[in-house]
DNA sequence: TATAAAACAGAATAAATATTCCATTCATGG
DNA sequence: CCATGAATGGAATATTTATTCTGTTTTATA
């Protein structure tokens, strides 16, 4: 059993178990694992079920629990279930009630496209590549100059892109197709481009993307997809996948992608400055 | 017990709920009544703590569930366990590891904006006002050309709204402030303007609503409060509040609200023109 | 390689929890 | 107002689930 005190939220737990997962005998690792892969899961189900989970015996998962600092599984348990009734307000209820009127009335719509809204950000959440995310803030940090492109409903996305760079005194360029003036000539070797672009995707994006990669630049590509077109340009892709209403999407997760990037970047570059 | 199968899925469950509720003797509706205002408890609590919380007997609860349809509260709580499962796609833990790395690491940034936006879009469906948001798809149904402004960052909002009308065939200009032209000439008497603008509020936006309103033009108004320079303009006031991450937001609610009303109105002018 | 300490699996036990049963109360129709 | 059946409360029981214990295996150390 542990001295310390056992955790008393998610946080703490999740501290916890980053700190000490390191040099745990094998079985408990495996624990530590399985855990880490399916907290949702503790508050639902029995050691029995855990354990077998992790491919341990129950005894184990039962030190397990003690290594973690809970007097056995019961308690650890518990904690779960505490913080996840906190969880539910009465945001379904609220939810119901748009839906309630009608099947294309306004309400019911807005309440179809905020759920849609939600199931991405926290599909988003669980699937995008950290690695590569990271690797596009590097990138796009020590860049001279970034190119944003995206055109249709992807648009949106590069302006608010553009705004998120101007605001910060970063360099960047919103190729906005405005005059179709051909834009390539401004991207030197060296810059970056961020390409955005959904299936159907735009040809323009494509070429720009490509031509970017011919003359050396590196592209970051936020798509909806890890296939598609923008695969040749070896591009840094990040994938968001957001739920349709119909036709349409809401964007959220995608700008928040988006969002997230251009403000590390930003948090990147201001480490850099003091650095030096 | 019910000779009917037990529920599947909680909709199911809902359903049945009301259904025989009425019909149920004290205890027992005790209990439905309790069980329908803390559906979500059922997952991972005991008979003892939810007959305590419906102020009746385990035996009495145990009645209730076999009215439902059940074997037993077990065979109930593994449908709620199961369900649970799924709404749950361990998104909270995803987001404390993505929080986990450090302060500003891109993917503690993105976790932010992503609990931002999913408050924000929780937040939007509680507190929209549906009155005017189905008034403002009447006017702009009825509209012979509407016209869409929004600058710095209510401009990703504008273009999205352009891009949804014109995918739906519907009359539709953005002012984009290309050129730095004047763009009120091509607002005549009768059209409607959709103005987004946040705090700060963007001189031109106002400008333009106000312009609309001397000529009679309805204005649309998406911003983040209901007072605002907005007022004067008798405008219908849309109000989204975003919850901020440092100095940005996530847009979630408000693109959602924003297409949800483009959807909208193209629904409705869907609906008058077979109506004709 | 020998030895001690730690980790482990599996079975045995303890505790918690669900379920049933039955005596009692309450409501309903004659 | 009584008789009858439904509804109820509470305790007894059955079942599931957590926890501990012990002999064995693995690992680290000298």
């Amino acid at each position: 059993m542990s001295d310390q005190t056992a955790p008393v939220s998610l946080e703490e737990f999740n501290h916890r178990l980053a700190e000490i997962s390191e040099t745990m005998p094998k079985r408990l690792r495996q624990c530590a694992e399985f855990v880490a892969q399916n907290t949702d899961r503790i508050a639902v189900s029995t050691v029995a079920e855990l354990s077998i989970g992790a491919g341990v015996q129950p005894s184990a998962f039962m030190r397990f629990c003690q290594l973690m600092g809970f007097s056995g599984f019961s308690e650890m348990q518990k904690m779960f279930r505490e913080t996840y009734a906190q969880k539910w307000p009465d945001y379904a209820t609220r939810l119901e009630n748009l839906r309630a009127t009608g099947d294309d009335s306004p309400s019911a719509l807005l309440a179809e496209f905020v759920e849609a809204g939600r199931l991405s950000l926290e599909n988003l959440a669980s699937t995008v590549d950290l690695k590569t995310l990271e690797k596009a803030v590097d990138v796009l940090a020590a860049a001279p100059m970034i190119h944003v492109v995206g055109f249709r409903r992807a648009f949106p996305v590069a302006s608010y892109l553009s705004y998120a760079f101007e605001k910060m005194d970063i360099a960047a360029v919103l190729h906005d197709g405005v005059g179709n003036l051909n834009p390539r000539h401004a991207i030197r070797t060296g810059d970056v481009v961020i390409a955005i672009t959904f299936a159907p995707y735009s040809q323009e994006t494509i070429d720009l993307a490509a031509y970017a990669h011919d003359i050396g630049s590196q592209v970051v590509a936020i798509s909806d997809a890890l296939s598609g077109p923008m695969r040749k340009t070896d591009a840094l892709m990040l994938s968001v996948s957001e739920v349709d209403v119909g036709a349409f999407r809401a964007l959220s997760a995608t700008i928040s992608l988006a969002i997230a990037l251009a403000v590390s970047v930003g948090a990147k570059r201001d480490k850099l400055a003091y650095g030096k």
